[in-house]
DNA sequence: GACACATATATGCTTATCCGTATATGTATT
DNA sequence: AATACATATACGGATAAGCATATATGTGTC
């Protein structure tokens, strides 16, 4: 029932420590995401996504759910009171945020391969 | 008037990712506290908690006011909403672990050397 | 008041450790 | 085999611990 990862709140402010860390859970709180969505809007290679998703995971901010090749991940719904209390006040905090709002917007223009057509190239830039 | 150190959630929670940082703030929640009083109830050398309440201070976690050759420090009265949002549900946590309940309890015991002279001032939250 | 001295706290500085990143390689699905 | 994602390793930068010392305030003595 428990998550492998530590817990405690030491555990859980350090994960949420990481610029990049925030940047990914400012997408995927828009919505389930997959991982090249988040790698093609943030311009980050995908080794360093996949990590951070893996230690927001272990921090029980994210769960994860396997379509096929593809990872989706989403806001966690059954997380401790802290998390859920931290998140709500993250939540708030990132829809004011002009950086992170505009990462947001252009996650909506990337052409994500699961969700919309199915490009056979690569999606370049 | 804002505080000179870094802002943003980034700093903020990787202030609150130490385990002698939080365990300053447990004490701190109960009340205003001077730092030989954190010194002698956590047992850790005096320089080390002086460089985290900077730290916490930086962060606009706490407030500090001198009295004579006396550090007092209390929790922040006036952060930004996620630095209270935060705080709050810390405190909540804090409340409910078995070893920061022992260390507040241990603080009441210990003979801070300025009780001597006034007793302590509890603020309100 | 000027001085020496004690106490409370802060700060340099060095060392060790932690952590994020980049590159390369491995695994799984189609 | 190609694609999507994960992991292993090495490395550089950030940061905390430890020790010594500096600053600041208070107290006593003259």
């Amino acid at each position: 029932m428990k998550q492998n990862g530590k817990n405690g709140p030491a555990f859980l402010f350090k994960t949420l420590s990481d610029p990049t860390r925030l940047r990914l859970l400012n997408l995927i709180a828009c919505g389930e995401t997959c991982v090249c969505e988040l790698t093609d809007t943030l311009r980050v290679v995908q080794p360093k996504v996949s990590r951070h998703l893996t230690r927001l995971k272990s921090a029980g901010l994210v769960e994860a759910r396997r379509t096929g090749k593809w990872m989706h991940y989403r806001w966690t719904s059954h997380g401790d009171p802290l998390v859920r209390h931290v998140l709500a006040g993250l939540r708030t905090w990132m829809a004011k945020d002009d950086a992170l709002k505009a990462e947001r917007r252009k996650r909506e223009k990337v052409c994500c391969k699961t969700s919309r057509r199915k490009p056979r190239r690569k999606t370049a830039r």
